[in-house]
Order: C-alpha cells, then sequence, then structure tokens
DNA sequence: TATGAATGAGCGTTCATTCAT
DNA sequence: CATGAATGAACGCTCATTCAT
C-alpha cells in the first residue's frame, strides 16, 4: 500500500501527467483561438489549432461552455480573489467596487465574444453562467454590501443584476472605437453612488 | 376626364392596395415570429408563418436589416418624436433625457434580440444600424446637449456612446426575471449627472 | 369593305402599331441587356430595361428563345443574304464560303453568350436552334456545294456539321484576349480545302 | 519493434485505408453522375449516388473543381504522357500532333459537359482549368514545336490556343450524332498543315 | 482513449414561371 | 392586354455532433 510507485502506479501517474499535459495544450490552443475567431469558433478549428481530434476536445469539454470556462478560469479566480484585497485597501467600499468591476471589465473586453456568450440564453451555457455566477457573484455581493452597510449606496441593487449590466455593456466593445465599455461602467457604478460620482457633492 | 380614377389606374390602386395588405400580413407575422424567435429567425419561418413564399420576402424587405427596420419603424418613430416633447414638458433636460432612454429601453426590451442586432458588427446589417442611429441619434443629441447646456451634466459623453450603452443593457432583458435593463439604464443616466442620483444632492 | 379606315380600323391599326412599337422596345432593351450581362440574363432584368412587366416579354415571347431569336433575327438575315452575293463576287468558292464563315463568326463573337446558347443541350432552346439552323443552313450548304462542285474541298462535310464546329469555336471569345476564334475558324475552313491553306500549295 | 504495424499504426492506416476506399466510391459515384447529368450535376445528387452525406464530398474536395480533376486525373495523365511517345513513333510530328489531339479528344466527348466548364470563365474553376492547362499544354508545345521544327507547320498557333479550339470543338458532341467533334478537329489540324490534308498535297 | 471521417439538418438566396388584378 | 406580385423548387455551403476504428 502506500502511494509509493509500483510500475501501475507509475504508469497511471504518468498517464495521468500524460492527459494534463494534453489538457493544457487544448487550452492554450482554444485561448488562441479564441482570441482570433472569438469564444464561438468552429470546435474543428481548435482541435486543429491543438494538433488533436476534434473528439478529443469532446471528451474533455463536453460542452463549450465547459471549454470557455477551462480557457478562463486562472483570470476568473484571480478576478475574485481581487476582491476581498481591494476591499481592505480603497478608501471606500465604493471605490472597492469600482476598482473590482474595472478589473473585471478589463476581462471581458479582452475576450472576444465571451460578454456576449455570457448573457446568451441558449441552452448549453448554462454551465458558463453558473460558474461566472458562483465564482463572481459573491465577492460582488461582498463589496455591494460593504458599500451599503458604510452608506455610500443603498441596499437595492442586487449583485447579480449589476454583473449582468456591466457584462452587457462589455459586448461588442472589443472593434468600436467610439465606443467605451470602460467609461460607461464607470457612469454605472457612479449612478450607484448615493450622491455623486465618484469624487464626492462638494467637489 | 374625371377627377381621378379611370380603369387603368384603379387597377393599379387595387395592385398597390392588394401588396400593401400583403406587406401588412408580412410585417404582422415578422412582428410574431421575431417575439417567438428573435429578429434573426429563418426567413422561412416568417414566410410560413405569412402563409406566403420566401420570394415574397425578399421582394419586400430584400436585406433581414430592411424587413428589421420595417416591422419596428412605427415605434421607433414615436421614439424620435417623444424627445423634443418630452424636453418641453419636463422640469429638467435631465429628467427628459431620463425619461427618452425610457421609452428607449421600453421599445428594445421587448423586442427579442434586437438589442443583440444593434450592436452586431455583422455586415448586412449596416442598413439597420443607421436608421436607429440616424433616426435616434439626433434626439437623444439634443437632449444631451441641452441638459449640458443646464449645467446637469458634462459635455463629455457622446450620444453614439450613450445609445450604445443603454442597447447593450436590454441585451437579453427579455427572459431574465432578475435583469431589470430600465433600472441599470437609469443608474447609468443617473450616473451622467453631475451631482447627486435622482433625487438630488441634498435629498 | 375595303382597307380604308373606319374608326374600329383605326384603333386596331393604332393598336398593332403600339404593339410593335412596345415590341421593339423591347428588342432593343433585351439586346442592351444581352450585351451587358448575356443572352441568359434573367427575364426580371429585361423587363426592367424594357419598362414593362415580364409578363409582356411571356405575351411576346414565349420562351427564351423566341426572344433571342427575335432580337437577332436582322443579323442572321443579314448573313443570310450575304452568302449567294459572296458566292457571285469571290474568286473561288472557297473564299467565299470563308468570307462568309467570317461574317458568321463577327457576328457570334460580339453576342455575349450566344455561341454556347447555340450549342446548349437544353430543352427549350429548340426554337433559336431551328431558326438558325434553317436560315443559315441552307446558305452554308450552298457554299459548301459549290466548293465541292469546284473541286476545291470533298464533298463529305456536312453544313449542320460545320456550322456546329464554327459555332462551338465562338464560344467564350470575348473575354479571353488569347483566344482568337476567327484564327482557328480560318484554320478549320483551310482544313477543310483540299489541297493547302489560303495561300496555295506552292507556297 | 517489429519490421511495422504497432497497433496505433495500424489504426492509423486502417483508417486511411477506409477514407481511401470511401473517396474511391466517391470518385466512382461522381463519375457515374457525371456521366448522367454532366459536371455541374448537383452536390446532392452526387452524395446521393455514392451513398454518402454531402459534407464527405466537401471534406474530399473542398470545390467542384477540385472533384472533376480526381475524377478526371487518370485518364488525363494518361493523355498526358502519350504526347512524347507518339512523337516518338509517328512518322512526323505532325502526324503525332494529330494522334495526340485525337486522344485528347476521345477523352472529352466522353465527359458531358467537362469541355464546356472548361471553357468557363467562372470564379471557381480556377483549379481545374490550371490542372488541365499546366499539364497538357506543355505537352501541346512540345508537339507543336516539333511539327514547327519540322516545317510542317508554321510557328505562330499558340498551343493554348490550339487547346482551347479543340476543347470547344468538343463541346456538346456526345448527344448529336450529326455532329463529329474527332473529324472537325481533324481538319483543325489540318488546316494547321502548311501544305494540305492529312493525305498531302498531291492527294 | 484518441481520432477525424461522416452525417445531414439547416440556412440564405435566386429566378423561371404563373396568374389575379 | 399588361402588370408584377407571388411562388417554391433548387442549390451551395457550414458545422455541431456522433461513432467506427
Amino acid at each position: 500500500m502506500g502511494y509509493s510507485g509500483d510500475s501501475a502506479g507509475r504508469a497511471a501517474r504518468s498517464k495521468r501527467a500524460d492527459a494534463r499535459r494534453n489538457e493544457e495544450t487544448l487550452l492554450d490552443a482554444a485561448a488562441a483561438v479564441f482570441v482570433a475567431s472569438g469564444v464561438e469558433a468552429p470546435v474543428r478549428d481548435i482541435a486543429a489549432k491543438a494538433g488533436v481530434g476534434m473528439g478529443t476536445i469532446y471528451r474533455h469539454f463536453p460542452t463549450r461552455a465547459d471549454l470557455i470556462v477551462a480557457v478562463y478560469r486562472h483570470q476568473v479566480e484571480a478576478c475574485a480573489e481581487a476582491g476581498p484585497a481591494l476591499l481592505a485597501t480603497s478608501e471606500t467600499p465604493h471605490a472597492a467596487l469600482a476598482r473590482w468591476i474595472d478589473l473585471f471589465v478589463d476581462f471581458l473586453v479582452t475576450k472576444h465574444g465571451l460578454a456576449a456568450v455570457l448573457q446568451s440564453d441558449n441552452t448549453g451555457f448554462e454551465t458558463l453562467h453558473s460558474y461566472f455566477l458562483d465564482r463572481l457573484l459573491p465577492v460582488c455581493a461582498e463589496l455591494l454590501d460593504a458599500a451599503a452597510a458604510a452608506g455610500e449606496i443603498g441596499s437595492d441593487v442586487e449583485a447579480y443584476q449589476l454583473m449582468r449590466g456591466v457584462g452587457n455593456l462589455c459586448i461588442g466593445a472589443e472593434h468600436d472605437p467610439r465606443y467605451d465599455a470602460r467609461r460607461l461602467v464607470g457612469l454605472l457604478i457612479a449612478g450607484l453612488h448615493r450622491r455623486t460620482g465618484p469624487r464626492g457633492c462638494d467637489g
């Protein structure tokens, strides 16, 4: 017993290592294709880029949502983890919220087509929706609650709604120089504030 | 030598009347299908619903954009015309802007998929984009200018950007009871205000 | 009795005049469209160019073949009539044949797509085939016979075959500067000669 | 460490073998449909005849030109290779040319619609044109050059032009018993000869 | 377990032809 | 008689998904 490697164990471990390597290749390829052609790029293209068969992609990621989640998991995690930190280091909870939302926007606007897919009512993206919501909603809610507790904002805006709104504002931002999602999101967050824009009522 | 209708004239007019009736049938059917399946529903479905051949649709509306524009023209016109009226009757330009935007939102959230198409960078929707922009942008700009002139908002937000933002916020609003586009748009407009939310700084 | 015009007669005659004018408008329009888009241009385009309804075209020319025949009738007639004249004025029957074929080629290569249609086995062009054959075949046959009688050529080449060959050689000549139908037809006719090419056996 | 097939290799090879068999089925079916309906037969028909989905055809032969080329490749190769052999075994270069052209004609007249497609200025047949030209033009040019060097013909006829002419003469030859493309091509080649038809000046 | 060949529904679009007005 | 609106078969093409190897 014990974990020590008999040959079968070694084989198993090496196979697992292989699989992981394989999966990473896959994710890199998918990320590259997503950048080039958007998150709805044909499965075939991703498989080709990764140098694997399409079946392999379906095996690892049964739905497109699974693949997208996997591709962006690290960044989503980082974003989620940034929330408490910002709350700790910002002057006010509202400022923390604004900064955190900015991170989210930065993430979304660089992911070709992701914002749109995030709003899609298409069945089959539930996994994707769930992941983003499960992971980011509590963070957003915490920031909102803190701001509400500080009296900076009312307590009547749901985190869910805010996140969807911000996500929506990011749609199509990549390709229109006359459209600045960050700016609009800034206005939205400012509008949340009880009194004024970010710099206060008395200027 | 009568004042008008010889038989040829009558024939011509009756043909046109028929065609117009048909076009209305078409628009009704399209509207219904748009509600059910979104504004990107297959041409075949619309034709079937209208009980006409597909060719008839292509005759009347060479591109999908033409069809969409025709289906929603009345409502867009009404929205456009409401702008000056609101400016005249509201307490402040900013309030007028808020109300006008509300009308626009009311329109968009009831049109399955329209908000999304409005943001699509797909070639072939230029007609659609143009129509909305040509018709509504000046109205929005007038309201913005008035609010800026009254010192209620800064002069640094383009009407184009605001309209796109509002349009984006309306995407997918129809089918998610937890998402209230009107509310978020309200926040966005509030964020535009120099000092405070809707109720004023000293509230 | 008599041909003299009572009012009914006048009406009839003027109607007929109208119809002829109408038909000429139609033919001019068709000719123009044939030049621009080939003899298989959509009926709609021709009707539009002529400023008439498509039904009018179908009334006057039930099949496309009828229309093509009508459009080119004058030129085909002229070509047909040139045969005997050339026979009378050329040094030899073979030279007359060569010149006549040249006229035919000149005609065909300037009619976008006509040569191709002339060979098409598509049902519905029988009228067209018949017209060309009925009108030109006898002329060609006469020239061939004369040349055979003069001993310049054998008597074993059918006029039908020759005409089809020449027609074929004209296909697609309009748009390929590296292809010279006249030249090849010249070789074909030269090949018909018992002894030599155009310049004689003793070179 | 055997000489070859581990199971992975065998799997790969067997897949390829399967695909190859499939491709042959496809080519057979395509050939049959081409005979029956011409080389412009609907993709669906070919797929149905082959008992495969349309996608399979597109996979193997992305464009129609690719399919046509594949179907006729063997015969085109054989034709191309016959050129030098004929040059070596015929009495004169001109005779070799005549025989080689005959082979080409034999090929074309049995391929319903191919001759026509070969002349089509339709974009999308470039691959096809290129293949035929790349493969056969040099052969034809060699024969022409040899005949010119032997003084049998002038040096003023381009191989390109000759091939197009011959191709044109083959259009529609299949279904018209009164039209003998071979014969006409024979005349064309005879016309190329400096002096006379095939049997000499003193015939 | 990986592969990628195969499937085929589905879509946009064209245009000859008919026929009610 | 003329009109042109309407029809709908037909076609090319794409791509998510399955499954034999």
